[in-house]
DNA sequence: AATAAATTTGCAATACTGTTGCAGGTTTTA
DNA sequence: TAAAACCTGCAACAGTATTGCAAATTTATT
């Protein structure tokens, strides 16, 4: 079976055309999507309001986790890791190539705790480096 | 002379209302400013051009920074340690708060290096927390 | 397999966020 | 004080995101 359609059924959620391709890219993806990315490679081929809707839905479900940029960009990456709807346990630092702009995941490094002030509870940390990738070295 | 005259002497920047005005915003704020609560506080005394182009000329002058969100919100904070013009040194931790939705520089929380893959070239590392501060308890 | 119920989609309208050009006004320089 | 430099506000525009609703699709039920 499919990897998408499992993702899907695994998340009760109806099958469609736009979640399955959606969800495809992200699969055949390394790194991280914006809204535009999916517009672009999907040809256009859903509503804006679609892919907004799918993101959301994907997001809420644990399938995908938002990324922290420094502009006001939002970026999207599959979760590898066994997030479920609401919890994300995705805790991989997240890189920002100054050179291609491109945004990867480093899902081998985890943010680092902190000790906070007192009276400081943590719920959940993101940490963003930015510089220069691998490819543009 | 007050503080935030000298600050924008300093920097070599024509002393105006404005500018004044939002710097003081800074100067009195413990945590960050989006440019909404910019717009508020100074009871839209200022065109919201005039607001976007006196924080971006602040960023390039290295009073403020920009600060990462995991939403597509902007935040801005004063630089408190020496930044110049294009070089911010600001590694401190920021914590937003769930309950009451203030970010809150923690000066004294440094970002922890992490090692990286092969290859990639961190210049600048930035971390977010979130959770519940200390005054939301 | 056919139908009913539930869910999802696309369109239109709307709102928010941010940028640019330019004329007029203010600040700085000389 | 006058000229030059710089800043501001307005208008227009572009990009991003949200909502309501009717039509279409998917899922559940018989």
């Amino acid at each position: 079976m499919d990897a998408n359609l499992d993702i899907l059924k695994k998340n009760r959620l109806s099958v469609t055309e736009g979640r399955k391709k959606i969800l495809d890219l992200f699969l055949d993806t390394e790194g991280a999507l914006a809204h535009a990315d999916i517009e672009k490679q999907t040809d256009a081929a859903f509503d804006r309001v679609t892919v907004y809707r799918t993101l959301q839905t994907f997001v809420d479900k644990g399938i995908i986790h938002q990324i922290p940029t420094i502009d006001n960009s939002v970026l999207y990456a599959l979760c590898k890791h066994n997030c479920e709807a609401g919890h994300h346990h995705d805790n991989h630092v997240h890189f920002i190539c100054n050179n291609c702009n491109k945004t990867i995941c480093l899902d081998d490094v985890t943010v680092p705790e902190v000790k906070l002030p007192k009276g400081f509870k943590p719920q959940q940390s993101a940490m963003v480096v930015t510089g220069v990738c691998d490819e543009c070295k």
